[in-house]
DNA sequence: GTCTATAGCCCGATAGAC
DNA sequence: GTCTATCGGGCTATAGAC
């Protein structure tokens, strides 16, 4: 029985090695220079197959969004849901607030910090002139992180306008986006070569403190 | 006399027209992607001309950031200038150098929010994989800002370690350049369509009260 | 579903006249 | 310094055999 014997799962298998290499390929060089015949080489599958699976790059830049996308919402989905079940308690006490914005803002620093060093190439490039895919990475995390973190900091701090509130959430949502936005100019900054484990409990005390410090200040 | 009576003048005339239109070229499509025919086209110029004055693609998007990295200096010696000033003195009240970092932060936030789009959209691409126009900008322009911000710093908080004000430094910064960073998620989190004098002031008193938070916290 | 082969396009560079 | 014309290479997309 070998690895030939069920097309439709030959076919599955071509998808995602071709998504994998492509993820990759994407990240590094961006949509424009990454190039097809490398992506279906590293993928170890031939370059007409990428038009009959995904109908061309851009179609394969699609599916590649759509599935990091899912795989950032299976990272996060549980932090949410439990801020959503926190929030839905008529008396849920402040302190319990303030962890869960903590606990929020640390999973995005490591998301940052363990993505692909070019993954915000991409989102970048998406940012600038918005297409189809940034609007479908906006509408499933984007959006719904700044939701949760809003309400959060609302209840932190009852009876703020609520633009200064938004403006909080952006400002502290900045400190953990930094680490990918400004990783080089940081890195030097630092002296760090990389971000081991030290480096990754120096960040998360120091966002912690940042944090505390921003949401209940004043 | 017509325009062309002074040839040394109409060859500037066209490495500026050319440097404009590839500023915001390599800006809005990333190196790869921009195209020496529309820059040409754009610039009003013979596209044979970049090989004449720039020797290429690669001499032409170095250019850009020499002159890039020259106007945001004219912009901030000043101001770095003032600071290093300020430091020299022995007995420097800390309100003064907490004043000069807000003044510095501020500066960096006006020229996020006010300075062509296009020029940081093209520091933040680079910065994604630094090549020599990486290096220049910060040796010329981040590793001041950074030095600066954080000798204050030191001054703000002595005693304290070293990395840990490094890393302060760092994430007070982040506040400013995520202006441009996450220009596009801040933009609709806090329902704005534009960033006018209203919008402005806003920012600049949730970076003061941050800024002041952090470096004084604790 | 997979593969080969190639059509057709766009790009950067440059030779050579002016 | 400027322009026209073109070369050579690399790219995506796809027709058609299997």
């Amino acid at each position: 029985m070998d690895d030939k014997s069920k097309p439709s799962v030959r076919g599955e298998l071509t998808r995602d090695a071709l998504l994998e290499a492509a993820t990759l390929a994407f990240a590094r060089e961006g949509f424009g220079p990454a190039n097809l015949r490398e992506i279906a080489q590293a993928a170890e599958v031939n370059q007409a197959l990428i038009g009959y699976h995904f109908h061309g790059k851009e179609g394969l830049y699609l599916a590649v969004f759509e599935r990091l996308v899912a795989r950032i919402r299976q990272d996060f989905d549980p932090i949410l849901a439990g801020i959503d079940q926190l929030l839905q308690e008529p008396e849920a006490a402040p302190e319990r607030c303030l962890e869960a914005l903590l606990g929020l803002v640390e999973g995005v620093l490591l998301h940052m910090v363990h993505e692909h060093p070019a993954w915000c190439e991409l989102v970048l490039r998406e940012q600038q002139t918005p297409g189809p895919a940034y609007d479908l990475l906006y509408r499933e995390v984007i959006a719904r992180h700044h939701g949760a973190m809003f309400d959060l900091l609302r209840k932190l701090r009852p009876g703020e306008d609520t633009g200064r509130v938004r403006l909080l959430a952006a400002t502290i949502a900045s400190q953990a986006l930094a680490v990918r936005h400004s990783r080089v100019p940081m890195m030097r900054l630092l002296g760090w070569d990389a971000i081991g484990p030290r480096e990754l409990d120096l960040l998360k005390a120091m966002i912690r403190r940042n944090t505390t410090l921003l949401a209940l200040g004043d």
